[in-house]
DNA sequence: CAATAAATGAGATTAAGTCTCATTTATTTT
DNA sequence: AAAATAAATGAGACTTAATCTCATTTATTG
């Protein structure tokens, strides 16, 4: 079961460590992003603060880690794995509940249309996108029912 | 030249005060959203850093005022009035700008039908949405110059 | 213009995230 | 496989953005 979390770690040359482990784990675990107090929920003490805090900003370097702030001000991590494919999130108002959401290839095409556009307009280039949608979950939420 | 701020304050049943014109000015000076210290440096120490948290969190609860979070963890915050149109944000990675844009027409279309799409899917209500994109300016950012 | 209600400033407080440093754990060397 | 070296950890101190408190000032209402 720490088979995995190994695997990424020896894949990315980090050092194979506890901390490390559970903290994959923890993230493994979860298909939907979590917010710093869930993922702390979820290790329940295991980890000492300073080091979980390390132990992400170690995963980020890696690039595997990805962290963004939810709309009402907490900090949300997921793992980004290669067979995790491009995603984008929806927020529910109510409970706070992030989902991942994929969207068609018709959009995504479509978007990457705009996106060459607003790259001559501007003089950049855009390495990366995200669509964030916000509302309210009516039923299905986990947290909401 | 503070008239406009005046007339926003009065139009929302909000009363007019010093500290609220200046916050006013300082955000509607500036056409592109601004840090909380891009905003601290315009006031230069006209009000009071708990003023100015009170204040914004005022301009948030009569909804003229959105705030996020950019890649690097500051808060921005950006005035919306009712004559600025729907729109996104482009990033810098390198100097921090952030810069508004409108996406055309044809995109919006596609992505209301993704999202009625995505509502049916999660059981939502979607009542709004955002577009990031992240990358470097080459040449024609006001920072990056 | 007086009375009342609301907003402000200064600084105390809170809490997320970082840093320090002595100890523990991994890795490398022999 | 054990010793030597390098890296990571835990505990708690520290930093800093944002909020809160409360005495004073400023708006608003009658």
């Amino acid at each position: 079961m720490s088979e995995i979390s190994k695997q990424i770690l020896s894949d990315h040359k980090v050092s194979i460590t506890n901390p490390r482990i559970l903290v994959l784990e923890a993230l493994l675990d979860s298909k939907n992003p979590l917010t710093i107090d869930e993922l702390q929920s979820k290790l329940s003490g295991s980890v000492a603060k300073s080091t979980l805090y390390r132990v992400l900003n170690d995963l980020k370097k890696i690039k595997i880690l990805h962290e963004f702030t939810s709309p009402d001000n907490s900090t949300v991590v997921e793992l980004l794995l290669e067979d995790h494919s491009h995603h984008h999130h929806l927020f529910c108002s109510d409970c706070g509940e992030i989902i991942d959401v994929e969207m068609s290839s018709e959009f995504e095409n479509l978007l990457d249309k705009e996106i060459k556009k607003i790259e001559k307009q501007f003089n950049f280039v855009i390495q990366d996108h995200r669509v964030e949608m916000f509302g309210v979950c009516t039923d299905q939420c986990a947290n909401c029912k």
